[in-house]
DNA sequence: GTCTATACTCCGATAGAC
DNA sequence: GTCTATCGGAGTATAGAC
């Protein structure tokens, strides 16, 4: 092998939860491996091992990162959408669907059904922090019950994911569907699911 | 090994084809593989070779079936909605979740990326066809262009893909999430996509 | 037309050297 | 803290017997 290997040298932890972001983006969570992160590295596949005690354990630290960037996104386009409250979820579908394209890391990353047996109280913490900031953006809206705002919630987010899994698929037309693009008319269409 | 190994005496290509569709609609089209399809019909991992070139070819075949299976349900559906047109676009919704719901086989199946370069006339027929069914529902249902009607439908089947999604990831709570119940707001909310 | 057997690749994970 | 080496398992696919 011509390519040779060294020890990282560095913070590794940090940097394979920032390699398996890209190599999310680039494969899906289809495609993601222990080991084909470490590759990327230009470490042993046995290295990551060291800092998770399993796949498991990067997967949910990464879905850590992810729930805490994407909620903060979401805050930010709330704010940038101005005093509308009833522009502000829609303006969360938008900047979900902006952060899926650039980062690979949705819902499907977030809350993994494989990550539900992994102990891991920052994960709970951040995800926890998420829903509660996409209710609190429903009940402003104009839900009228905590029961209004989880459903309507649930609508805005399956629009947004709706739209990003068909972007990832390459569902859309090459020069039809920029990231930009399909955000916006997710925004568009999560607009028509607020009632009045 | 006790089980014993015997001849499938019978249409094996077809049954693979079924086997396919249990699989899916249990495991998903993360773990599907062409040696799980044999082992749940107890005959060798060798077997399916003799009938598909490879795993793609299997997976065009089911594709292929469930595209015209899909396109029959959403016809259904659309008559069963009534006369008016607004209606019938926002039915086809609700037989998508129901039908992936039932089978797996939704449009990471259909649609896969992996399938683009499989030869399958079969496959590429059906699912030509059912995206024409889709665009007639929507230019019955008020669309004024045919690119009014594509970004319609692709809304549609966003909002329809995405409760989908969430079902099958259990994103929903145990009691709250049916698949008739999803169904039903994948109904509203594709309503609510129809302009006027 | 299906079998057994096998080659090959990849992954997750562990043991022990350095 | 990272390495090399390795194990066990799964998957795709092929070769040759029956």
């Amino acid at each position: 092998m011509s390519a040779q290997r060294a020890y990282h040298h560095g913070d590794l932890r940090a940097a394979l939860i920032a390699a398996s972001f890209d190599l999310l983006a680039e494969a899906g969570l289809q495609r993601f491996s222990v080991a084909a992160v470490a590759r990327r590295l230009q470490v042993s596949s046995a290295a990551p091992y060291r800092h998770f005690p399993g796949r498991g354990h990067l997967l949910s630290a990464v879905s850590a990162v992810a729930a805490r960037e994407l909620g903060a996104a979401i805050t930010a386009a709330a704010e940038a959408a101005g005093p509308d409250p009833s522009d502000r979820l829609p303006a969360a579908a938008g900047a979900y669907v902006r952060y899926v394209a650039r980062t690979g890391a949705g819902l499907p990353v977030i809350y993994a059904a494989e990550l539900y047996q992994v102990e891991d109280d920052a994960r709970r913490e951040h995800t926890r922090a998420l829903m509660t900031t996409m209710l609190d953006l429903a009940t402003a809206g104009g839900a009228r019950s905590h029961r209004e705002a989880v459903l309507l919630v649930e609508a805005t987010i399956a629009v947004a994911h709706g739209y990003t899994s068909l972007l990832a698929d390459g569902f859309f037309a090459r020069n039809a569907g920029t990231a930009d693009d399909i955000a916006a008319r997710a925004v568009e269409a999560a607009r028509a699911l607020i009632p009045g």
